[in-house]
RNA sequence: CGGGGAGUGGCGCAGUCCGGUUAGCGCGCCUGCUUUGGGAGCAGGAGGCCGAGAGUUCGAAUCUCUCCUCCCCGACCA
């Protein structure tokens, strides 16, 4: 590509939107354009790129015996309904209806399609195991598109399915996409940590997520440098020193308007520490009341509230709900004296037997002093709390540190769920109908190439890893009135493409700095400089983007074997 | 959805509080001359219904109201 007559507006000034740093050198190197929130137009670099990622994704996709298919993302809505999932992904689902009035919508996900084609032609065991799996456009109208490309409304993802007969081959089916995952990111030039992680919605049986550490991510990983324990921190484990246990009687006590933990604690002169939190839920099936008590200073984790529900839905309990089951406003609720007798109570394990703590009287303006579990107190006792950074590791005497994290894939053991809602059946070899064991594996495309950009960028601009990058040679001839040295570099671009080496020209009339910058932000791993005194001496400045290292290469030799001449500077085949 | 911020040529901004010639600056763009190893210089030029609508006023980028859009933090995120 001449740059002369190309599509890569790069800019020298930061557009004031952008705050992430991938999204700012994407738009200072002229690799997107935002259309609207969370829908960016792809300009010729960054298509290049994305398609680069494609064939690697691809290549270790095929290599494992997955096969590529392609769902259409127009979907009929009942569909959707079949699953129940219309309702329960509403939010960000894009609905319409065709000009027959029939409502449609764009497909978020597709185990709904998988569902639907394994039913179709899945009906033995002889059939199975397969993986299938496609690179498709995913429509998801996020509450909150952010930070470039890292959350957007339309993106790019790589999804596979496995299916299986049994559990064991489901395992095996993880494990080879696992591989495969360590393959694509490793060959992208990215360092992804692979961590425990929540199934949430998706259900089944285990899940692990590939994160690449960085600022502008949206999920925190938490690492424990001395023994490796890496998981997402929503289900990160850890251990906290607890109080010790005394024996001392329950105390009501006046606490004038103090609702929040501070506010006791302030008032009562005790640490954080030493109060109780109580959170009322309310289950949806039943409309039942949770109440929900952990320590005072910690926090419950959403994901791992889900874990211990094990699916069953819940909500905020509204004021009224909470009046109506403790007989008190909330700020002074607690598991004593409650009005209500069917309240599950479920307890963090922050709370442990025969240590006193602070916890609301279910009256107003009243806490109680010393409410010990075990004694006032009981319920299921599981692990809810959100861990911290400094806390000790679960696994050794580590300390645990937190880091951003940006999501790059996600691989799932999916068991059943799909197959019992929508009735993907085989027979087995007893002619006993059983349902097949899904597995499912999610990698977004954009995502690699934005994390490649955080991870190896540098002040000057992007830093293509070689696999991935759009080009992977730029020529630039610095003195446009200079006819020889013009036409050499017009040579060594043809000779390059004859060789099979992607380059980019830059035939512009610029000064050779405005070139060295925009050679530099653009981030094309070799730049190969034609000045007039190497140029004279019959020379080439090769220029590695990511060292800053410089070599000569003589011209006559570039000609003759571009690819030869270069080597070293290329992956091996 | 809660909180905060912002909409003025392609990009970055000033002007808005306190209404008043022709809306200004830098980058980029066009023409010419000079220049050529880290975003060149000079000269000339093109490009704007100041986010939209309604109102106040002799007069609105500026004041009032309504709406729209975008960004950031949070909630949410198979």
């Amino acid at each position: 590509m001449r740059l002369s007559h190309s599509l890569i507006p790069t800019l020298k000034e930061i557009p004031a939107e952008a705050e992430a740093l991938s999204h700012r050198l994407m738009l200072r190197a002229g690799l997107i354009r935002q259309l609207t929130a969370g829908a960016y137009t792809y300009l010729p670099m960054c298509k290049r790129a994305l398609q680069k990622i494609e064939c690697i994704v691809r290549e270790e996709m095929d290599a494992i015996g997955s096969q590529e298919l392609y769902f259409p993302a127009i979907q009929p809505a009942e569909l959707w309904d079949e699953t129940g999932r219309r309702k329960v992904m509403e939010e960000i689902l894009f609905q319409f209806k065709d000009h027959k009035g029939r409502e449609m919508l764009l497909a978020p996900t597709h185990e709904e399609d998988i569902g639907e084609l394994a039913r179709a032609y899945i009906h033995s065991y002889r059939d199975l195991p397969q993986q299938w799996y496609q690179i498709q456009i995913k429509f998801r109208d996020e509450l909150r598109p952010r930070s470039g490309l890292i959350r957007t409304r339309q993106f790019t993802m790589k999804d596979a399915y496995s299916l299986s007969t049994t559990w064991e081959d489901l395992d095996a089916w993880y494990e080879k996409n696992r591989e495969a995952y360590k393959n694509i990111f490793s060959r992208a030039g990215l360092t992804t940590f692979i961590v425990g992680a929540h199934s949430g919605a998706m259900g089944g049986t285990g899940s692990e997520e590939f994160m690449l550490a960085c600022d502008a991510g949206e999920d925190s990983i938490v690492i424990c440098d001395s023994c490796g324990y890496q998981s997402n921190l929503e289900v990160a484990k850890s251990r906290i020193s607890h109080h010790e246990a005394l024996d001392v009687p329950p105390e009501e006590v006046h606490t004038p308007d103090s609702r929040t933990i501070e506010e006791v604690a302030g008032f009562l002169k005790v640490g954080e520490s030493e109060t109780m939190k109580s959170v009322v839920y309310t289950l949806v099936d039943g409309e039942k009341p949770l109440l929900v008590l952990i320590r005072g200073d910690l926090d419950v984790s959403e994901a791992k509230m889900e874990v211990a529900l094990k699916g069953e839905e819940y909500r905020p309990a509204h004021p009224e709900e909470i009046k109506e089951m403790s007989g008190a406003e909330p700020g002074f609720i607690g598991p004593v004296g409650l009005k209500r007798d069917d309240v599950r109570i479920i307890i963090d394990e922050s709370i442990t037997d025969g240590v006193p703590f602070v916890g609301g009287a279910n009256k107003d303006h009243y806490h109680i002093r010393n409410l010990t579990k075990g004694r006032d107190f009981d319920g299921e006792v599981v692990d809810l709390r959100q861990a911290k950074p400094g806390e000790k590791c679960s696994h050794c005497d580590g300390e645990l540190r937190v880091e951003r994290a940006i999501e790059l894939g996600h691989i799932f053991k999916l068991g059943t769920k799909y197959s019992d809602s929508m009735g993907c059946m085989f027979l087995d070899e007893n002619n006993v109908e059983k349902p097949i064991i899904m597995g499912c594996y999610g990698i977004g495309i954009e995502r690699i190439m934005v994390g490649a950009i955080e991870e190896h960028a540098d002040e000057n601009g992007i830093v293509w890893p070689m696999s991935i990058a759009p080009y992977q040679v730029t020529i630039l001839p610095l003195d446009a009135r200079n006819k020889e040295l013009w036409d050499t570099a017009e040579k060594i671009y043809e000779k390059c493409w004859e060789a099979g080496i992607e380059a980019l020209l830059d035939d512009r009339d610029q000064s050779p700095g405005f070139k060295f910058k925009d050679a530099d932000l653009l981030g094309i791993p070799i730049q190969l400089i034609l000045g007039k005194r190497s140029h004279e001496s019959g020379k080439v400045e090769v220029k590695v983007r990511k060292t800053g290292e410089r070599s000569d290469v003589p011209i006559d030799v570039l000609l003759e074997d571009p690819q030869q001449a270069l080597s070293g500077l290329f992956p091996q085949p």
